[in-house]
RNA sequence: GGGCGCUUAGCUCAGCUGGUUCAGAGCAUCUGCCUUACAAGCAGAGGGUCGGGGGUUCGAAUCCCUCAGCGCCCACCA
């Protein structure tokens, strides 16, 4: 058969992805094996795969199949989330297209069109993970809101609220206007945005004068109960114990005093606002103003207002600037820059309300969490969001869980007609409570209100590496034995406050264990130049045709090229041609082995040092990479592995061994070159899993059932350095000789029959340098060599260098030996420093003797060369 | 406003506890080559006083100070 000289990934991608999905490879069950668990970032489950998402599975993949090939059992689990408010925003959306507004549907119907939503696109994005060759055990695909999930995240309620930790009240919580729900601190993301400064006049009550108020949002003056000033500012003392009387409202509010007022700021009077500030509304509290809540839900004025009414808040505060300017009560705009939080899903302006919700107490939980990351029972790569997880945690507050949203949990809090409510798993045991609780034995489930609210999204993602093997509802269930902790969470960092320190808080309150080992943070995927990718920039390319292009081989090693752990990731399709190239280079030096015809011949010299020296190689890389994966450094063992690949198999290793032109290849060295090509590839596989399938078949007769993705993955041997470093002499012989051939204005050259080339090397590497130079009768110090070749230089036939200086050698070899004394001095300081030969690894301060030994004998050369030389 | 991090070749980045693995890699660039695995390739070459300044040291990309620029996280300055 002959082999295409180009590789063409489409039909090859989709043949073995089958063939894995037939023979079961990526399914898991507890065996006896350790287990190498993966839970994957649930991605929403009507979403489309974008270049985040490309990146982030691509490492997961190569850490799980990896794993499976380190004799792991490798369970890598699927999934997808609800997604709550986006997944709810969209279908809204949708149902407005078709001109149906929400609140015109019962909670039923318009669920019902959010799960034809769903299944409508759901799952889309894990067929489209298949391209990419994810090795998921995809029997496993759970869903935030399926049956046992869903059970999770109401037991996990119940349990927090009977333990104390979930409570209800009134709070000031960050209010999107358009979702129409309450949002976590977290959901709310702050810009920086070019604004103004109105200075209003606040008549004082009783006088003439005015007291000027600073604000960036005149429309909430409506809201205004009280004037604030710091006691200690000199410059308002005289409004102290006055009332002012906000303008246009014309309400007499009176001036408080408190240190919180920034006296530098504006005038150093402050409105207090308490419904609409978070930090006016402290001050409510403290001072127990009114609070008079001017808006509606959806950010229009409210009755309450009493002016303005139903216009929309951005409106008033145009139409509100003008109304002051003639009534002559704006003393002045500035321009002004401050920072606006917006909702993270809605993008609209987050209006602070206040209003009853949900919240859970962190301070138990944060408590859990802490601990175990700073200890680096579980590590983070890179470990400077060590501290980011810290801060956060320290200075945590209770988390908004309820949403006024139907998509997602519903709160399984059930209120009472007399009053008050109970909470429980099912309808059932909270009738149960109730006729406990009044002592009516007559009340029936109709007489129970449940909550209308649901969860936040994240109140169930949290428990998503217990809740994936039911390890909520069945605690101690096989699989949760089994499978949790998980190993290696890889994630972006933009969630690590939603998610992965929630999962932290989850993992040790319900399993007292942690959820993961080990968290990966990938960066952000930005384009070439910089920019984040975005739909509205388009700079995203779409990732399905990518794999088209380059196949999925080629565009995950283009991801991989540009992603050092936790760096921002610069994606440029040139590393997927890089990738798409290096395939294509795997292929090629496919075709030449399988071209070789095998004969039962003399296996030359030069192979056989090849191969020596080949191993070595081997064995070192393996090493390199070895080390790379624990240490999380994924692109740079991927460095390794392609230059091993290329330059040291291809470039080097395959010339070696190449049988001259239509002859043919001896058994040993064909049986070392496809064991050598077998290991690479076992190598490469988790980076490119097509590929190295496709070539591992070629390579060998394989039985139905075989896979490369469960074969082992070559250990690690002692290599011999030495053999590396005289090579590295070689290459450089090599290289010289080529040179020196290519010049063709040699003086005599008819007669020249001898090659100087620079350096020394070892004369049992002649037949090596023989091959790669293709010189036909080389010996040592042959001087009778025929002209058709060309001698290279021995240790035997060295050229003396000319006449020796002896001055100028000694002044050198002075300066040499100064220069050691020095380094020697440090050594030796180092050596007797108590703490670190106590302190530093064995293997450090052995070093440093290695060091000591090895100055002091160089010095002793140098001496006597100079005592030989006088 | 607080905290953290970064600055090394045209680009993206490695460089562990200061020293013979110290100035590296990949890509890009330039110059030759369609040589019988591979032009998605081969053989060569150029390119950096390691952001600026100061200090410690026999010795600094590496440690300290300082300045400049960039990035991230947190925070209630209206």
């Amino acid at each position: 058969m002959a082999l295409a000289s180009k590789y063409n990934p489409t039909d090859i991608e989709a043949k073995w992805y089958q063939y894995w999905l037939e023979h079961s490879f990526f399914k898991s069950t507890p065996d006896e094996r350790k287990p190498y668990t993966i839970v994957i970032p649930p991605p929403n489950v009507t979403g489309v795969l974008h270049m985040g998402h490309m990146l982030n599975n691509t490492i997961q993949d190569i850490l799980v199949r990896r794993a499976r090939m380190m004799g792991f059992n490798a369970c890598w689990v699927p999934g997808t989330d609800h997604a709550s408010i986006a997944t709810e925003a969209k279908v809204v959306n949708r149902l407005a297209e078709k001109g149906i507004k929400k609140t015109d549907l019962s909670r039923d119907e318009f669920l019902g069109h959010v799960w034809d939503w769903t299944h409508e696109h759901g799952g889309i994005i894990l067929k489209q993970l298949r391209k990419l060759g994810a090795s998921c055990d995809w029997d496993r695909t759970a869903f935030t809101m399926d049956d046992i999930r869903s059970k999770s995240v109401i037991k996990v309620f119940c349990d927090l609220y009977n333990k104390g930790l979930i409570y209800r009240g009134v709070r000031m919580v960050n209010w999107d206007p358009k979702a129409l729900t309450a949002l976590s601190d977290e959901e709310v993301i702050f810009k920086e945005q070019q604004g103004k400064l109105y200075y209003l006049r606040y008549k004082i009550e009783g006088e003439d004068g005015y007291a000027i108020v600073a604000t960036t949002r005149p429309e909430t003056i409506m809201g205004d109960t009280a004037m604030c000033i710091n006691p200690n500012d000199p410059k308002n003392q005289h409004l102290k114990g006055k009332k002012v009387i906000v303008p246009l409202v014309g309400r007499v509010i009176p001036v408080i005093e408190d240190e919180y007022v920034d006296i530098e700021f504006g005038t150093g009077c402050l409105k207090v606002t308490p419904a609409h500030d978070v930090n006016d509304y402290m001050l409510g509290e403290k001072y127990n103003l009114e609070s008079i809540d001017i808006f509606n839900d959806n950010g229009t004025i409210s009755e309450r207002a009493g002016m303005y009414v139903g216009m929309d808040r951005f409106d008033v505060r145009k139409q509100i600037v003008i109304d002051l300017e003639k009534a002559g009560l704006l003393e002045k705009t500035e321009d002004y820059t401050n920072k606006v939080g917006y909702s993270e899903r809605t993008n609209v302006v987050i209006e602070p309300k206040l209003s009853m919700q949900w919240f859970l107490r962190m301070e138990h939980l944060a408590e859990i969490a802490l601990k175990p990351v700073m200890d680096d029972e579980i590590k983070f790569y890179p470990a400077k969001y060590k501290n980011i997880y810290r801060h956060w945690l320290e200075n945590i507050k209770d988390w908004c869980i309820s949403r006024q949203l139907w998509w997602g949990h519903r709160i399984p809090a059930y209120y009472l007609p007399s009053g008050g409510y109970v909470v429980a798993e099912s309808a059932d045991e909270a009738l149960k409570l109730a006729q406990e609780k009044t002592g009516d034995t007559t009340l029936s489930i109709n007489d129970l209100r449940q909550d209308e609210d649901c969860l936040d999204t994240w109140f169930s993602s949290w428990l998503w590496p217990i809740s994936l093997f039911d390890g909520i509802n069945r605690p101690d269930n096989e699989e949760i034995n089994y499978y949790y902790p998980t190993a290696d969470l890889v994630t972006a960092p933009d969630i690590i406050f939603f998610w992965v320190a929630r999962m932290i808080m989850a993992g040790y309150e319900y399993r007292k264990e942690l959820p993961f080992r080990n968290v990966y943070f990938t960066g952000i995927v930005r384009d070439k130049l910089g920019r984040k990718m975005s739909k509205q920039l388009g700079n995203s390319p779409d990732p399905l045709e990518l794999i088209y292009k380059y196949g999925a081989d080629g565009v995950r090693m283009g991801m991989m090229l540009s992603a050092p752990a936790g760096n921002d990731i610069l994606f440029d399709e040139a590393l997927c041609e890089q990738g798409r190239n290096f395939n294509n280079k795997i292929w090629n030096a496919l075709r030449l082995v399988k071209g070789w015809q095998c004969a039962d011949v003399e296996q030359p010299m030069s192979a056989k040092i090849a191969i020596e020296w080949f191993d070595s190689r081997l064995s070192a890389a393996i090493a390199e990479i070895d080390d790379d994966f624990s240490k999380y450094r994924i692109s740079e063992a991927l460095m390794t592995v392609y230059r091993l690949f290329w330059d040291d198999f291809s470039s080097w290793y395959l010339e070696m061994v190449k049988p001259a032109y239509q002859q043919p290849i001896d058994n040993k060295t064909l049986e070392a070159t496809v064991s050598f090509f077998e290991k690479l590839v076992l190598l490469l596989h988790p980076f490119m899993p097509f590929i190295t399938e496709e070539v591992w078949h070629s390579l060998r007769e394989r039985k139905e059932g075989e896979s490369i993705m469960v074969t082992r993955m070559p250990g690690c041997k002692p290599a011999d350095n030495k053999l590396i470093a005289d090579f590295e002499v070689v290459k450089e012989i090599v290289a010289g000789v080529r040179t020196v051939r290519l010049e063709r204005n040699i003086p005599n050259k008819e007669t020249l029959n001898l090659v100087v080339c620079k350096g020394d090397y070892d004369a049992v590497y002649t037949p090596v340098i023989a091959k790669m130079c293709n010189l036909s009768g080389v010996a040592h110090g042959d001087k009778d060599a025929t002209s058709a070749s060309f001698m290279v230089r021995t240790t035997e036939f060295a050229v003396p260098l000319g006449n020796i200086n002896a001055d100028e050698e000694v002044e050198k070899m002075e300066a040499e030996i100064k220069y050691l004394e020095g380094f020697l001095a440090s050594v030796m300081k180092k050596l007797g420093n108590e703490k670190f030969v106590a302190n530093a690894k064995p293997e450090v301060v052995e070093n440093e003797r290695k060091k000591k030994a090895d100055a002091e004998s160089k010095i002793k050369t140098l001496r006597e060369s100079i005592e030989r030389l006088r």
